[in-house]
DNA sequence: ACCTGAACACCGTTCAAGT
DNA sequence: ACCTGAACACCGTTCAAGT
């Protein structure tokens, strides 16, 4: 049924994409400058870097999904034989860790995110909210697998799954007078209704144009026993995906609230 | 890294499991004695089908993860060769697509979970929650495929992604008398409700038992920038997942009786 | 110091051939 | 009707060898 679908993916990958080449460059010229500060050879090959591979990897996903990732594409895509990337990265499994740990620390350097409360905790968890949504929404293809990697520990929660970003959660609150079980408990409910409407969100965006979807028009012979899905079609294929993540992150800011005011009474 | 912990896995993988062929055996004598109804041959080879393949796909999964799950490996726990697996597989995307179908349908047969209200839509939804939570923790290694396979439709969102459950749940609500836009939110609501909570509590039990995890006794060097997750450690380490579900389940169905009460004012 | 050729053990999948 | 042998094009990964 949607075996050829599926199946098709995971063959040939022509790897005209200019635009990731020049990212790259950019990227690499920038480190250069930092840290070398002015004698690199002109017109040289860019070197490999742990960096530069995993850029690449997460544009290569970005565009040709999770599964057409592979090491010797990946190597194409770069110049280089899948071989060298090896000096730089233990294994694929480990690429596709870095891969996570790059998406998440993405957020470090969107503006809009801060570090610590300036306008009340809502406000700060507002801005870290829509930080992780915006890079959901720029990297559908790769963002499952924030959620799908093991983690490094039962409480390092996808999506926030740093060290350094619970800390900012936690130490953040904490700023704002939350007891110690009131922010470790928001930090819980903040993470499980993060990682719901985001994966919701970013699996809608891929979702198959699949002959479910022409269902609104006409009556489906396949869609005869389900008298209510029919019915409600109209109202199903709405996206409302922006209002609703903005309605259930005010329930959860209240429901925080809650959780910060009782803490105040019992303990 | 984590790169050797990783790359362990896709490798040998020695198929001693007496409990899987037992229960394909059981499997297949069932359809069996519906089907040809006596006549079997008495030792004879128990033949493949469909739903076998399927059957010890999830097995296979359950027991060695899903990048262990390979067709030769498949067929040879199945004590055939690979290539026969074609005969009723389209491919190994097909058989995955079989095996979250044949998950999400596994709630059909749980006795605690039904098919249409009867004391009131709240026990309805909590049946259907918990029906959906007992099948993610008995196929924790499986269950995050529900999540990351594209869907057929972006109205059939995870995990309740099959026409039959959103029929049931949509038929459920309008029996109790929920508005049309109203049993649309709420099984909006529902969903990435049940996503996020269930995905984070499945992927806390394949939390790696790394280094990370030894932060409470000591004062771990790795830990010296992180004052906050340090102190919490203690409360961080512990598992509520079992009431923070329930909690979070009161929360959605005072959202969703907010939701069916507020379109009654309006529609 | 950085990259590659050649090789190994594995994959998914097809198809003509066996029983 | 059902399964398999042989083959193909692809994988991840290692390591000795090239520059």
């Amino acid at each position: 049924m949607s075996a050829a679908a599926g199946g098709e993916d995971g063959q040939h990958a022509p790897s005209r994409s200019p635009s990731l080449r020049e990212r790259n460059r950019e990227a690499v010229v920038d480190a250069d400058a930092v840290v070398v500060d002015g004698d690199e050879p002109p017109s040289a090959r860019v070197p490999l870097s742990r960096e530069r591979i995993i850029e690449a990897a997460i544009a290569y996903i970005d565009e040709h999904g999770l599964p057409g990732l592979t090491m010797r594409r990946l190597g194409t895509t770069l110049g280089v034989e899948a071989m060298s990337l090896y000096r730089y990265v233990a294994a694929r499994e480990d690429l596709l860790d870095a891969v996570v740990e790059t998406l998440v620390d993405e957020m470090e350097r969107d503006a809009d995110v801060i570090t610590s409360p300036e306008h009340g905790w809502q406000d700060f968890l507002q801005r870290l909210a829509h930080g992780v949504r915006r890079i959901a929404l720029s990297h559908p293809q790769a963002f499952p697998l924030v959620a799908s990697r093991p983690a490094e520990a039962p409480w390092l929660r996808p999506p926030l799954r740093s060290l350094r970003w619970v800390e900012t959660f936690l130490a953040g609150l904490h700023a704002e007078g939350f007891g110690d079980e009131a922010a470790v408990a928001a930090y819980r409910a903040f993470t499980s209704f993060l990682l719901g409407h985001l994966l919701l969100e970013v699996s809608a965006l891929g979702a198959d144009v699949g002959p479910l979807d022409i269902l609104s028009d006409s009556d489906d012979k396949s869609l005869e026993p389900y008298a209510h899905v029919r019915r409600l079609a109209p109202f199903l294929k709405e996206d409302h995906s922006a209002v609703e993540f903005e309605e259930a992150l005010e329930n959860l800011l209240d429901r925080v609230d809650l959780i910060r005011t009782e803490e105040h009474r019992s303990s």
